[in-house]
This record gives C-alpha cells, structure tokens and sequence, in this order.
DNA sequence: GATGATGTTGCAAGCGCTTGCAGACTGGTC
DNA sequence: GACCAGTCTGCAAGCGCTTGCAACATCATC
C-alpha cells in the first residue's frame, strides 16, 4: 500500500523496521519458530502484509535454510504418463508448503548429471528422477550427501528410494488376459531396455507365456516406447509365416503405432489382432484401448511422502513402493479369429 | 578425483585455492569475463575440473548475477497444448545456457500472484506466462521492476510482450470450411470467456457468420476448455427446434466432449453434424478431428527470444506476436445431411 | 627512459536471509 | 527478596557468489 521502494521488493530489514523489531524476529516469524511473543508476532505480520513482503528464495536456501521447492527431472513431457505423477506430486506437496519445479532434460541426454548437480546444490530441497538408464554416475554422490531423492520407475535397488508398479504382474495379467480370449500367438513390443520397467515387463511377458506353455523368443520384438519404431517393430512380426494375433506392447503409445500398422495392413483390431497397452493414459481411454493401469498419481503421491519424510529428518532406510497394476479391458481385445489366415 | 570436503561440494573457494589465484578471478573465469590471462584461465578450469566444481546457483543469483532459469508459469499440465509451447521454449532457450522451470497453479488459482512474486525475486530471470483471466495485479508489478516477462494468449496490450495466433482469424477459417460444405446452422461451443482466446474466437466466429449472412446468436454456448462442460453444451445445442448441423469448438478437448454427445443422441460425425475444433494437439491428429492449428512450439520459440532479448538489454517496446493459423480438414467435417431432419 | 594506455588480478563490500549465542525480561519458589 | 527456569529478542557471523575499485604488470610510444 504505502511506500515501496525504488525497484526490488521489500526485504525482511524492511518488515523489521516497520514493526519496530530487529530483522532475526521477522526471520522467526516467518518460520514459525514457536517462542515469540504474540504482540510481535502480530506487529511483524502486519507489516510483511502492509509492504506485500515475499522472502528471497535464494537468500534462505543459501543461508541454509529451505527452498521449499522439490524438483522433478524428466526426460519428456510429452507424455501424459509423466502429468499424471506430476499431479499426485503436486497435490501432494502443496499440503505442505512445498512446490514442484520441473525440469526436462529432452533429447540432451548428457546433462542430466549437470541437471542434478545444479538442483541438488541449493535449488531444491528434494528430488523426484524419471530417467532412464544409468543413473549410477549422479546418484551416489547425493546418497553421499544425504541428499533426498525418489527415482520412480527404476530397479529395485535397496540403496535407494524406489517408487514404481508392478511391472511383471502387469505384463502377466495382459498375458492372461488375451489367454483367455483363446489368444496363442501373443507378440510382444517392448520398450527401450535400457528402461528397467521395459526389462520388467518383457521378463513377465515371458514368465507369463512359458506358464501357459507358449513361450517363443519370436514372438518378441524391440521397440523404445515411441510410436514409430513401434509401428516397424509391427510390421516385422506381421511379416512373419505366422504372424501373432495378438500383441503386448510395454506402453500405450506404441500401441497406438501397432494398431496403425496392423489397420495398413488391411487387418482389423481387434477382429484380427487384438492389442494390449501399458500405462492408461488418458487416450487410450479416448481411443479405446484395452490397456494395464499404472496407478500414476498415486506413484507421485507416494514419492511427495517420502521426500517429506526425509526432510522432516525422519531419515529411515530407503523405501521400495510396487503398487499394483490393473487390467482395463476396452475395445481392442478380442476373440482370435475362427478360422486361420496364415499372413496377410 | 581428489580430496572432496566432508558433506557439501566444492566452492569457489576451494577452487580459487587450487588455482592459486583469488576468488573474484574464478568468478570471472566462470563468467567468461574477457580479460583474463590464458594460463590463468587454464589453470582455473583445471581445478573445476578436478574439485567437480559447480556453481551455487543460489549464491549466484543472490550476488546479482543470472540464475540462468526461465520460470514458466501454467494453469494445468494436462493438455498437450502447453506441452508444445514448453518444448519450443526450451528448445530455443537451451541453445543459450538457460533452461526452463515450470510451475503449474492447478487448481490453486489464487496463489498466482505469490509464484509470480516468489520467482520473479531471484528464482528466475524471467518468466513466461500461460494463465487466464486477469494477470494486473502481479504483471504491472513485474513491469514496474523492469523484469522480462512474456504473456502467452493474452489479450492485445500495448503494454507488455504478447505471444498469440490469430484468434479471429482462426476461428474465421473454421467457419468459412463449414459454410463451404453447405453448412448454415453452424453452432459455437465457447472456452471460457475470462480468456481472451475464448473471446477471440467467438469474435472471430461471429464476424464469419455475420459475413456469410447467418448470424444468430442462439447458436452460441459457453464451455470452459473442458471435455465434460462442452459435452453438456453439446446437449443443449442438439436440443433446440432445429439443431445446428456443424459446430466449432474453442478447443480441441471440447471438440471430443461435443462429438461424444453427438453420437450419444445417435447421431453420426460428420454424417449428421460436423465437428471442427482449435489447436490441434496430438489427439486431434490421433482421433481425426478436423481443426485449426495453432504454431505451439512456435509460439514458445517466439516467447524465449524475447525473453533472451530482453535480458541481453536489447529492450526494446513491447512486443506482439501474432502467429497464423492453419486450417486442418480430418474426417469430423462433411457436407450437411441432405434432407432435413428436425431433431434427434 | 619516462609516460600513458591496457591488460590482469585481488580486496572487500555486499546480495537477503538464518541461527547460535547471549542478554534482558518474566514469573514462580523457597 | 534472592534465585532459577523459562521466554523473548537482538547481535553478528556467515551461506557462496559478483563486482566496483584500485593496484600492479606490461607494452608500445615518443
């Protein structure tokens, strides 16, 4: 309301000279420490509100407080499997006074560990990791500094904090779900394997087809989670003597390319081949997809708590949360059909 | 390689040490400062290199220097649509040193102006905005402090730096497809009207069919970007004497709730009425809405080098940026049906 | 060989905040 | 009335960095 200086926002000396206190009081004030008096209190809050005082985030995190801020490193945004943790993250933090800061390391791989170094060097006070591959190299220097982080999607690795789904039981319940329709030949497109949930769910295709008696190594073609290269890993398997009339692949996208080349093909889905995603996100609801649920926001929920927890300096030993997968059955599964065709 | 302190990475200082020089001669080194002697320079990126030496971005930004970030702030993660916005920034950003920090409101609209505050005061150095409605309280702020910041979609203001599609014009080219095919009872499901696009486009809407002789504005009803709001928009359009046999939609998410309507009164897209919607996010492409395009990566590769204009000190007027649409014909628009049909 | 223009570096004062320490109160007890 | 425990507040020392200023080194010039 009254005045405010020439350029930058009022600082916490700004606050401290208006309510007649020294700028340490203001500083308590704000972080809640208990023992002031109630009339300070009062008078210092009044004045942060007469000047619309905002703490520097920067100078707390330096003077070694908290930047309330969690950050969260993607590969992509493309994605919707990567909003809808974002939203769980979110809604949980924000109970807390903690916000999200997002940051995609996109195609340029190599600066993940920049990324991580930066972040974790006062930016952040915690960190969610949606990466593939390698993590090894950035990984163990912040469980050296007891810094705390959640990687979501990852192996199980008892050295860390690990949130993910249970990626085998998933793959299975696709498996046995297209077994029951009286599927037998049951392809597979898997992810890039680099990804552990890629190496997961092909290892449950497998267990779950050698259960039923059908395993076969041809049956099984890689692709890395994109719709084009799924869309090829498609058209080999139709190519073959005998091709599948059914397919698993390790996410939704990819399905939407196998289905794109099954129909190039002339064939139906799913009155030919029937097909089976991973993830649910929101399109394979608006298209129809028969699909394995990964509860995603529930995976951002749980990351938000342990981070919480660990800030809190309930320090535990690090934790490993599966949740459980769901079968969503839509229109892209079916019956194989009666009679053979053999290819095209 | 060598001797790392006890928790916390190396400073300046340590490196300063293991240089044998001072402080401010790091500091200069990392800032590329020109006058430094190539031996010194040398030996200093030697050490960096050997102490694993990150720069605290806190302290930095602190000092008066760069934090080399630029805040976006979103209402929603959830569409596609800023998604493109976001990679093109980041693309374009990530040529020069800077990356990009996302914050999203969500549903917390009120806490706009303290994120605006919170990281315009050193978290950031600069920030573009995706928000609705009215922005005044915090962006005249920012503008009085002199901090770059760009609006996505907002209204025409002299004022401040504008990234937009012609909203009128885009909307004009929706209606002119539909009139083309033979439609005249052409319905408009609006977005929400705080946003100036949704505005815009009904503007645009109500200048075409004014133009082709047909205007009525009991064809309009108002939605807000959502699918579920526009699906009941639908049902109120269809519910009239004599329903519309087209409609365009402020958005392609709408669009999807509008077609979902449509075909759950049993009426068939595009045989009985067209659809077209706006933006053409990647579902549009899946599904085969016909729409018009806007230039998202576009519209964020504009928005950075403004911001990086502005914060090489090349400031300059405020700009405005209208980009143009494109009109893209998929499979939910055809010709009237030809026989009149009163309801249902 | 003196002079000035440049090039190269260090000193020290902050940026806005937190926090350990200590001093100044308050109240209750013996 | 003296004393202790507890409550409340200010002082001052940083957190890791940037940058204006000044000092010194270098070099070409006359």
């Amino acid at each position: 309301m009254t005045e405010q200086d020439d350029n930058g926002a009022a600082t916490i000396f700004d606050v401290a000279r208006l309510a007649g206190v020294s700028a340490s009081t203001v500083s308590r004030v704000v972080n809640r420490y208990p023992h002031i008096k109630q009339a300070t209190r009062d008078r210092v809050e009044a004045a942060m509100l007469e000047l619309g005082y905002v703490a520097n985030l920067q100078a707390r995190a330096l003077a070694g407080g908290r930047s309330q801020l969690i950050g969260m490193l993607l590969y992509d945004l493309e994605s919707s499997y990567h909003n809808q943790i974002v939203r769980g993250l979110d809604a949980e933090l924000s109970a807390s006074d903690y916000d999200v800061m997002l940051c995609t390391t996109h195609q340029r791989t190599g600066r993940e560990a920049s990324y991580v170094a930066q972040l974790s060097s006062g930016v952040v006070d915690g960190l969610v990791v949606i990466l593939p591959a390698d993590l090894s190299r950035y990984v163990e220097q912040l469980k050296a500094r007891d810094f705390p982080f959640v990687l979501i999607d990852y192996d199980d690795d008892p050295r860390y904090n690990v949130v993910k789904v249970d990626n085998e039981h998933g793959a299975a319940q696709a498996v046995d779900h297209l077994v029951e329709l009286g599927h037998r030949r049951i392809g597979l497109i898997t992810g890039n394997l680099e990804h552990a949930s890629a190496r997961e769910r092909r290892a449950g295709y497998q267990d779950a087809m050698r259960r039923h008696g059908l395993d076969d190594e041809s049956f099984i073609a890689v692709s890395d989670f994109m719709e084009a290269t799924a869309y090829d890993a498609m058209q080999q398997l139709l190519a073959r003597d005998e091709p599948p009339t059914a397919v698993f692949t390790s996410a939704d996208v990819p399905a939407f390319g196998a289905i794109e080349a099954i129909r190039d093909t002339g064939l139906d889905v799913p009155g030919d081949i029937s097909v089976v995603g991973f993830d649910d996100i929101p399109e394979a609801a608006m298209t129809g997809l028969t699909t394995i649920r990964q509860p995603m926001s529930e995976m951002g929920c749980h990351a938000a708590r342990i981070i919480l927890d660990a800030l809190k300096g309930e320090v535990e030993e690090p934790q490993l949360v599966v949740l459980p997968t769901e079968l969503v059955v839509r229109d892209t599964t079916a019956a194989p059909p009666r009679r053979r065709r053999g290819r095209r």
